[in-house]
DNA sequence: CCAATTATGTAACGATCGTTATCAAATAAA
DNA sequence: TTTATTTGATAACGATCGTTACATAATTGG
């Protein structure tokens, strides 16, 4: 797998390093976050962050990336792991509630919807980015709808991409309430009304 | 109205220069902006902005108060001028869709949700300042729900404070979309069926 | 062993950061 | 007109910002 060969071996992990980045970005965001904050972090000097990663916008990009493809997946997983469709939603927005505030070394709240936004509109490509993850959160959630639909675990005219946006839209609200530091069980109890809600017809 | 009497009177307007202040936070963020972006938007000197401000710190603090009590208070304002509860609601996400990209002049999205989570944790009063908001904004729905019940407009097991939650956790969601520049249309085609989902029981 | 190549560590670059000292300008009170 | 008081503008403070030159260390290919 290592495909190197010549010249000095790289003397740490790339994504041991991107995923301290990571932390480092959701804690603070990017304007929040020197140069310093990473390198320390990251526990490299800012010459090999510079070779590997490009520069501190670049490492921004590849961070959003990194998280969507990790944390950030892993309530999308628990949705795609479930087969009832009402036992998806809750899987989904409870697996999101739970993330907002796992380990104590992790800052509370999604990295995505609680630090991109700020960024977007001066900080090249962090809108895109946006633009990109609510998209795919859109479509895979009415993917999903219209598969139930032609299954007919649905009813043929439910209204799968308003209920996609939905369930989206809700999760927002428990990001924001979660970076705020606010407690969870109450939004928990709810879980079981709003995953009737979306699926009302 | 002026109480001030000795000295040399102030040059500026201090609310139309906490205007500009907020929208410069509101674009870049808390980090993201520097005290020259500030000095130079208000239209003052640093020291100007010191004196009556007091640091970056408390100016943000002033802003985010600034726009609770603005821009960022208009859907609220129509919430509350509906008598009608359903079309209440309707002008709450309406109101808050149309600000969220209303004039070229003011940045995508709303400036609490889009920019004050990222200091949250690491920029002293900002969270409390999210809890505090939305605390208001639960609160004042839940209130209205139960006022609607205590008329007969709404039945008398009608969660209230969970639906009020809810309403708060869908605009979250539109603002997201605003702040990544996603067209507005869509979302404003599911608002009738959104406040039928918030008011069925 | 000797190039060639790549990574690391140190230290520095100019620029900008948030903040403040200093003094001149403008007003009210005496 | 003087004195007291407050605001204005200029300029500077040390610190830190993101980035990069440069010399050294560690590896492979000859």
């Amino acid at each position: 797998m290592p495909e190197k060969k010549v010249g000095r071996p790289r003397g740490f992990d790339r994504e041991q390093a991107l995923n301290a980045a990571v932390t480092v970005f959701w804690e603070k965001g990017y304007d929040g976050t020197s140069m310093r904050d990473l390198t320390d972090a990251m526990g490299i000097n800012s010459p090999s962050l510079y070779s590997v990663f490009g520069d501190k916008q670049q490492l921004f990009m590849a961070a959003i990336d990194h998280y969507s493809q990790n944390f950030g997946k892993s309530p999308i997983s628990a949705f795609n792991d479930e087969t009832d469709i009402k036992k998806a939603i809750i899987a989904f927005l409870e697996t999101g509630i739970t993330e907002d505030d796992s380990t104590p070394e992790h800052p509370k709240g999604c990295f995505i919807s609680s630090c991109v936004p700020t960024s977007a509109g001066h900080v090249e490509g962090a809108t895109e980015k946006l633009q990109h993850i609510i998209k795919g959160a859109d479509s895979l959630f009415a993917a999903r709808f219209e598969e139930e639909k032609s299954r007919g675990s649905l009813p043929a005219d439910f209204p799968s991409e308003e209920r996609a946006r939905l369930m989206f839209d809700l999760r927002q609200g428990h990001v924001l309430r979660a970076r705020a530091d606010l407690p969870s069980a109450r939004i928990e109890a709810d879980l079981e009304s709003r995953a009737n809600m979306i699926l009302s017809y």
